[in-house]
DNA sequence: TTGATTGCAAAGCATTTGCATGCTA
DNA sequence: TAGCATGCAAATGCTTTGCAATCAA
């Protein structure tokens, strides 16, 4: 399990030294840093998230290498931008993860990640009936998670919890 | 059929003024302008894009209240609010319109608006599977509209055309 | 050596907010 | 008259860019 990880991570670095390579760019050690705690983060990271744990790596890291590098792992194909609604560009894991779309609870901002063969197809239908070729899409549902329902109806007797993840400013987020 | 619209443009207005009274606001002229101006059209429009033709009316009105009127209309279930990638929001009717998704050509800007009852069901189905309770959803589809692929596929002997409406920096569009 | 990379500061952009003035109810 | 609405200017928040210094190939 730990091996198959560490297989993984080998394979993902490669790609991006490929990458690199092939857009004629060059290898350095926030890159790789960068790149190193992506792999082993494995939640939706904001520019910012990624940029505070790269900061007690090495101090040294802007920001705008952070934003930089996200970039470029989105161009090598490691990683893929979500937007929740907050107003904010996340970062999710691309290479051996299946297609999958997202459920954002706006009462604690958790995120489910979901897939459905069905609604894939009828996408595809759809797309075929206006003669629309598709490179990619987004399907997201806001609303509320069972966690939060089950709180909810329990007479709030405890004061609220964990802060959200994902402050939902505009619920029809980005 | 000019009837039957006036007549429907009547019924959001006072719908609007409902709205207004009930949340304890005021009926102004450049309130009354905004609202008649987006009921006037029928495509999805940006702030920045209501806020000029608003001006050529009535030059004195600021672009703050262009933002605020729309998400009183917002308030008030007229005008919904998409996102279609290029970083701003736009707004479309929402009174007496169903529901509907959009595709969006990455070449010309074009937005293909579609409804699909299976996709709607299977997404019921999917929140049902995890506990979830949506409230609503987006689902948009990036690609390329039937006309620009016989474009393309044309020898390219005409200069492109027509700007993009929708510029789309990141292809994840927010 | 050469040109890509970095990180700071500054700029961009869409949107929001503070506040004095204006206007509706 | 009370207090909501307006519009300007300034602030915000995320992201990008200019640029001189640094560093990989």
């Amino acid at each position: 399990m730990a091996k198959k990880k560490a297989e993984e991570f080998q394979k993902e670095k490669e790609i991006f030294l490929d990458h690199i390579q092939k857009a004629g760019l060059r290898r350095t050690s926030q890159r790789d840093l960068i790149l190193e705690i992506f792999l082993k983060t494995e939640e939706h990271l904001s520019s910012e998230d990624l940029y505070w744990l790269v900061q007690k790596k090495d101090p040294n890291v802007g920001h705008t290498t952070v934003y930089r590098t996200l970039k470029l792992l989105t161009e090598a194909g490691l990683a893929r931008e979500v937007r929740f609604g907050d107003g904010k560009t996340y970062y999710e894991h691309h290479y051996n993860h299946e297609h999958h779309d997202h459920m954002i609870c706006t009462e604690c901002g958790k995120v489910i990640e979901f897939f459905s063969a069905e609604i894939e197809e009828w996408q595809d239908k759809m797309a075929e009936k206006f003669g629309f070729k598709p490179t990619h899409h987004s399907l997201r549902m806001w609303g509320i998670c069972a966690e939060c329902q089950a709180r909810e109806s329990e007479l709030q007797s405890t004061p609220s919890g964990a802060q959200p993840r994902v402050r939902v400013k505009s619920m029809m987020g980005n």
